[in-house]
DNA sequence: CGTCTGAATTGATAAGGATCAAGCAATCTC
DNA sequence: GAGATTGCTTGATCCTTATCAATTCAGACG
């Protein structure tokens, strides 16, 4: 790893808060390394020997069952993967694989495990990281369940425009069949509930979308700050566990303001 | 708390490896609560001041959206919930609601995050639970976006069967109406399930089933240990993180039987 | 012991989503 | 520049699941 790497890991929030001792030891020995696009980084049940950090480009996480597939999340700077399992030791219960072009760092296992049994403020980040992680979750599981498809896109754009600075025009990350693999639907019903929502609004230009009656799609989506987190991604915001305190502090203000 | 329950407290994997001093300071204010079945303990949205774990009875946590509901998670001792809320001191995401009676431990969320900052041993400990839950979810949405209703019902009756003893009956833990919202779908749903699987030899009866076509069921239900964990639940493997170790590690083991 | 209540089952129907196929458009490669 | 490939859209059809309603059964209560 470069020195000019340095400043942009220690902003991470798992480091933000931890001496220069724990900072250097667990990442003298990790390296920054640089990945084309589709290049499969680990599969679901290998062991894991390093934890990964999306440094630049994004990353999907699959699972498979039989012979089907689906997008449990797609990660984007700056985030941690395969946090769990490198805590716990435990084999990879999700593959990771490139969208684009990335920037990954990665740091032996064995020196993270090792800086949380004597570093407390790092064991703490880490469990603080863990926690955004298990509550992201949560939330995705409540879309999963709760939400008919049409419902799940709807959300979706809302979500996408209140983190990319609230204007009437977004961009698709990635994708449209993976966006539909992450929504839980097959690629053909994506297509035909952007359809549906064109009804409300969301006109498709390829990969930009443009959310023409903000009410009206508001009122067909239902948001519910417990299951749409908001918390915009920029470079104050980065890891799920800050997204997640910024949920709840957004929500208890406007709870104040009510 | 009263001193008869100390050495149950102690025996919980986030505190079994701890000192005294950490021990005593969390679990001194620390008090235990009995409650009748269908209490509700907490609503989603709730801020969150205690962490809570249960030491006996089972706890169903919920979720909804509009006028639906879900249930995520039943809780079966001995399990801490909420963690993730007290570790980022957030709202809750989930409701949590007694489906007997239960006896809780409710533990300050100020004294969790003030050992954690400075006991790296219990922050690890915490860190590894919340590692074991989030695994959970994984396992959880990978088992609802990847399978069919029958599969999901086959599935949880040869885990139920392996978490049990691996015996020919297996009772199910509570309500048909509440293991239908687990596995995300309607109680008529469910019923059609077990009678759809009723082919396979399953036979019910009230609350108590049997497993009478083994091979038959395992072939239509395709387990897979990286959606499925068969951990056994006694008093060696209480935790999250252990069943999510013990699932690794007997993983590895069969594959150096293969 | 009779009545009431709630859980579960079963039937009919509707809605949502998956599958299969064909066609179109954009991009890539030679 | 032409051909090939891939992603997306659209149509038709099938399957899974939800909804609504009625009935049955087991347990609780007076």
């Amino acid at each position: 790893m470069r020195a000019t790497d340095l400043p942009r890991v220690r902003a991470l929030p798992i480091f933000a808060n931890v001496g220069d001792e724990t900072f250097n030891r667990v990442t003298g020995t990790a390296y920054l390394q640089r990945f084309p696009a589709n290049t499969t980084l680990l599969l679901e049940g290998d062991p894991v020997d390093f934890l990964y950090v999306l440094l630049d480009g994004q990353v999907e996480l699959q699972g498979t069952w039989k012979d089907k597939e689906t997008t449990l999340a797609i990660l984007r700077p700056v985030s941690t993967f395969i946090l769990a399992a490198v805590v716990l030791d435990a084999d990879a219960l999700m593959s990771a694989r490139t969208l684009e072009r990335c920037e990954i760092l990665m740091i032996s296992g064995d020196a993270i495990r090792s800086a949380m049994s004597e570093d407390a403020r790092f064991a703490f980040a880490v469990a603080r990281e863990l926690s955004g992680c298990y509550r992201g979750l949560v939330r995705t599981i409540k879309n999963q369940k709760l939400r008919g498809g049409v419902e799940r896109l709807a959300n979706y754009l809302l979500t996408l425009r209140a983190k990319s600075g609230g204007g009437d025009l977004v961009h698709l990350p990635h994708e449209k069949r993976v966006l539909a693999a992450l929504l839980g639907m097959t690629p053909e019903n994506l297509s035909r509930a952007f359809a549906t929502l064109g009804g409300y609004g969301v006109e498709v230009n390829g990969a930009d979308v443009r959310l023409g009656k903000l009410r009206d799609l508001e009122r067909l989506a239902r948001p519910d700050p417990l299951i749409d987190n908001y918390a915009p991604r920029g470079t104050n915001l980065s890891a799920e566990a800050d997204a997640e305190v910024w949920s709840t502090e957004h929500q208890r203000a406007e709870g104040a303001r009510s």
